[in-house]
DNA sequence: AATGGCGCCTGAACGC
DNA sequence: TGCGTTCAGGCGCCAT
């Protein structure tokens, strides 16, 4: 079976930061890192290499960044918010395979700079180190802000759903967003409309944990259920932030599993293997052009 | 308003 | 060995 697939070779030795498929908590894990480095130094330089991701680079980009000191690193969803010292934000989104390298000065050696790839988008120079934007699909976005509260920042925020971790996010609550939504509860999940951060991977895992078919129409979930499922987003997610240290200092294959993630799956990835509590063989199928993996026992409509 | 589908983009894996 | 095809998916956008 072609997705039955074992890597012949043994993974390239860590040596950078990187994470694809930056879900919640590989963005999570990415701006924890980042921050020790970064706050309250100064963007000495910005170099732009190439501008043309999914949204382009706004106009001015560097020189809207020079000289700014770093304020606060935040995260919204997948979102990393730099804030900066003149109250504008520069917001990164890493799409599928976006990556922030953290290249610290060397004072003994000089500091020298690695050269620049073809898929590294920008780096921006501190006293201290460069951090560098690398993104191949870039599927990526940078986004320039003045203040949150205006556009464009605004715009991209204000429509996404609540964080899985926020406490008014209550069972009632998100039983209340799943009602309205015929959907499969699956797509809702990826909508990010009852609540952000689970892409396909943590989506499916966490739907296996809750007992409940991907197919189900959100509208039909009962309130223990949508709670129970609540639950198991917010397990799946903890679980996968207390692995992104793995993340980290690993590289990715090409879908993005390694370290930790693909040991600790319960269906991703894993059609026609056993269930690992059931026994029955994993299935995938298609939603919205995405796969979708499930044990056909385990999970209820 | 909600919904389903499309396109973006590259590299790895696959198949002939 | 080599080349064409398929697949991966976050998310803005579009038509319905």
């Amino acid at each position: 079976h072609r997705r039955s697939r074992s890597r012949g070779l043994p993974p390239p030795p860590a040596r950078e930061s990187r994470s694809a498929m930056p879900e919640l908590p590989e963005v999570e894990t990415v701006r924890r890192g980042l921050e020790p480095a970064l706050l309250g130094r100064c963007l000495h330089k910005v170099v732009v290499k190439r501008k043309d991701l999914r949204i382009p680079f706004p106009k001015g980009f560097a020189a809207r960044l020079t000289d700014r000191n770093v304020a606060a690193l935040e995260r919204r969803a997948k979102y990393i918010l730099m804030h900066l010292s003149g109250g504008e934000t520069l917001i990164v989104h890493l799409g599928m395979s976006g990556s922030l390298k953290w290249m610290a000065q060397v004072e003994t050696s000089g500091a020298t700079t690695e050269p620049a790839g073809p898929h590294d988008h920008f780096d921006l120079v501190t006293s201290h180190g460069t951090l560098r934007l690398h993104d191949p699909r870039r599927f990526g976005a940078v986004v320039w802000s003045r203040a949150m509260t205006s556009d464009p920042a605004a715009k991209l925020l204000s429509r996404l759903g609540p964080e899985p971790f926020d406490a008014t996010l209550d069972d009632a609550s998100f039983y209340a967003r799943l009602h309205p939504r015929r959907s499969a509860i699956k797509q809702v999940l990826l909508s990010g409309d009852a609540v952000v951060g689970a892409g396909n991977i943590y989506a499916c895992e966490a739907l296996f944990a809750a007992g409940i078919d991907p197919r189900t129409p959100a509208c039909r979930i009962s309130r223990p259920r949508a709670a129970r499922l609540l639950a198991s987003v917010r397990h799946t997610l903890s679980q996968a932030l207390q692995l992104g240290g793995t993340t980290l200092r690993d590289f990715s294959d090409a879908h993005g599993m390694n370290g930790e993630f693909q040991n600790v799956a319960w269906v991703y990835g894993r059609e026609g293997q056993a269930c690992q509590r059931c026994g029955t063989p994993i299935r995938r199928l298609v939603q919205a052009q995405r796969a979708t993996y499930y044990c056909p026992v385990c999970q209820k409509r």
